[in-house]
DNA sequence: CTACATCCTCTAGTGGCTAGAGGTGCAAGA
DNA sequence: TCTTGCACCTCTAGCCACTAGAGGATGTAG
């Protein structure tokens, strides 16, 4: 068994140091070994496991959710519905997300389009933020 | 003049009273007039401000460059290119997060659609986000 | 005059890290 | 062997933009 120093853990997995850290602190990465002089000594299966943390916090899924994730991911008998719940909700939040993105985009468009580029009082950047009625969002 | 209290300001404003009093504290707002009791009395000027800030809150703008708006707004005679600039980094932002977000979307759809729903060891949820090779995303 | 909503200040907590202080371990070159 | 210098350790505090709650004062309707 190679020991391998969460510097190298950092390399391979892609997440930083700290961040390593931190996830055992908040429980979602088990403490590993430690070497004779108090360092940090992992095995491959625990960069398996940073991978996989990293992948699904690139993919947006909360911290909580990542524990449900791996849980389920320790215990392969279970169904997963679990698993296919809590990535059908975040595809909604991202749908929605992307939604409320590109109707700002088209707002920002029109304040950049407008902007004559001459004195603050003619600028439709400040124009559009301070008066209300030339706001596209719907919720208003 | 009628008195606003702070809380027909957040009303109006549709800035919750513990945002406003926020706001005050870290200087996005001046702080108003007191009643005699000592209670913050606004004007329909600073439910102008609350409302702009909103809105740029809403956008997405940071704190810091709502401040740098609401400077350019008190000053109409300036340039706009500040705002300009501040709206178009902004537009980047958004278009760059609207790309990244349909890419996971593409990802997360694969991975419920391929979710047999039957037991974890079978199910691309999981898989996916063990598996690196998986992954569609370029940076990897 | 009494309820009761609203207001006040203050502190602490949220999520998911990140930065820094102040110290120890370890491997390679002189 | 010594020393240089990086990587490691723990701990606390900071980041953003709020939000929650304690504990008390004020204002208003019936």
């Amino acid at each position: 068994m190679k020991k391998i120093t969460i510097g190298e853990a950092s390399r391979r997995s892609g997440v930083k140091v700290p961040t390593i850290r931190y996830y055992e602190g908040i429980g979602l990465l088990a403490a590993p070994s430690r070497s004779e002089g108090n360092q940090r000594s992992y095995e491959t299966a625990d960069l398996r496991r940073l991978t996989f943390i990293r992948h699904a916090r690139e993919l947006g899924f909360e911290v909580d959710a990542i524990r449900t994730l791996l849980s389920l991911q320790d215990e392969p008998n279970q169904s997963c519905a679990s698993a296919d719940a809590i990535a059908k909700a975040r595809l909604v939040e991202v749908e929605q997300r992307i939604r409320s993105l590109t109707a700002l985009k088209a707002e920002l468009e029109m304040m950049v389009e407008g902007c004559g580029h001459g004195r603050v009082d003619q600028c439709r950047v400040i124009e559009v933020l301070a008066d209300h009625g030339e706001c596209m969002h719907s919720h208003h």
